[in-house]
DNA sequence: GGATGTTTACCACTAT
DNA sequence: ATAGTGGTAAACATCC
């Protein structure tokens, strides 16, 4: 039996689905948003395994990326060239991996055709408007507490309860009055408060910053070592969970944060059209987005 | 031309 | 048994 942190662990295919393995590179980006580049350094730093053969994983993480709803999809502001767009955690996912498993969700996370029609008047649209309309961004002092702005988005992007799937009090059971839009925001110019920034950094347990720290202070995967041993701490997932419960290795604690069937994307009630528009890009990248929405009224009508 | 993004298809495996 | 999910391959389009 290696121990941790052997290469012949390391080297070994990390029990996480590349949608769990994107999600944690976007989750460890200051802006909570990555262009595909950096997350193909991100998994490749942290697994060994992810060196070789890349053309065969990358080919799947694209597909994953575009297949998947809840990754979105963020033009390039201008001021900020380069390759490909941002990539980013759709806000309404939910908790994708609430059965404490980072392989297989529960559940696919599928954002309606309808709900393309109306968002007019979701976060997207707003990034719409401030871009390509010549709108000027808020000034600082209007949205200097998030606070003062989140409620409006959380008005129609989700439920108060709203917790990302990646975000440290999914994995720890802890709460937090904040919205993935925070991601979008700050792209926007909207500040993230620290707080959230430093959960998130702390949120998966090889996503801290520091890359490829020294062998011996990593057990299998890339996962801390002092993660496995938390002392009082959190129970944060340091050991990856299997697909099957193993004795011993229940789901991760904190994982399950909602109530067996609680569901985290549109509540009972709030017409899903009403949350953050999803594939956005169609809306974001076009000059004239009525036309796209036209052509999905066209489709759903 | 290479990187990026989309889509389809197939298969293996798992959950229900 | 069936449906759902993930991984892979591949073709194709678009962008830089």
């Amino acid at each position: 039996m290696p121990r941790p942190g052997k290469s012949s662990y390391s080297d070994q295919k990390p029990p996480y689905s590349y949608i769990s393995l994107t999600a944690m590179a976007i989750q460890n980006s200051s802006e909570k948003m990555l262009p595909l580049s950096d997350i193909y350094k991100f998994i490749m730093e942290r697994f060994p395994y992810y060196r070789e053969n890349t053309q065969r994983w990358q080919n799947s993480l694209r597909h994953n990326l575009s297949f998947n709803d809840c990754f979105i999809k963020i033009p390039r502001r201008p001021d900020q060239p380069g390759k490909g767009s941002f990539w980013a955690l759709h806000p309404d996912c939910g908790d994708m991996f609430e059965n404490g498993s980072f392989l297989r969700r529960r559940k696919r996370f599928k954002v309606l055709r309808a709900e393309h029609v109306s968002c007019k008047s979701a976060p997207m649209m707003h990034y719409f408007h401030q871009h390509h309309a010549g709108t000027k961004p808020p000034a600082h002092h209007e949205h200097a507490a998030v606070g003062s702005r989140l409620p409006h988005f959380q008005s129609y992007t989700q439920p108060a309860a709203f917790r990302h799937p990646f975000a440290i009090e999914n994995l720890i059971g802890r709460e937090y009055k904040g919205a993935l839009p925070l991601s979008v925001m700050h792209h926007l110019g909207y500040p993230v408060p620290a707080q959230l920034s430093s959960m998130v950094n702390s949120m998966w347990p090889h996503v801290l910053s520091d890359p490829v720290p020294s062998a011996a202070d990593y057990g299998p995967f890339g996962v801390s070592k002092s993660l496995y041993h938390s002392q009082g701490a959190p129970a944060l997932p340091a050991v990856p969970v299997p697909i099957k419960a193993t004795p011993g290795l229940g789901p991760v604690p904190g994982l399950s944060a909602l109530p067996p069937g609680a569901q985290l994307c549109a509540p009972p009630g709030l017409d899903k059209s009403d949350l953050l528009e999803s594939k956005s890009t169609a809306l974001l990248k076009g000059a004239a987005p009525v036309e796209t929405l036209r052509s999905d009224l066209t489709l759903t009508r």
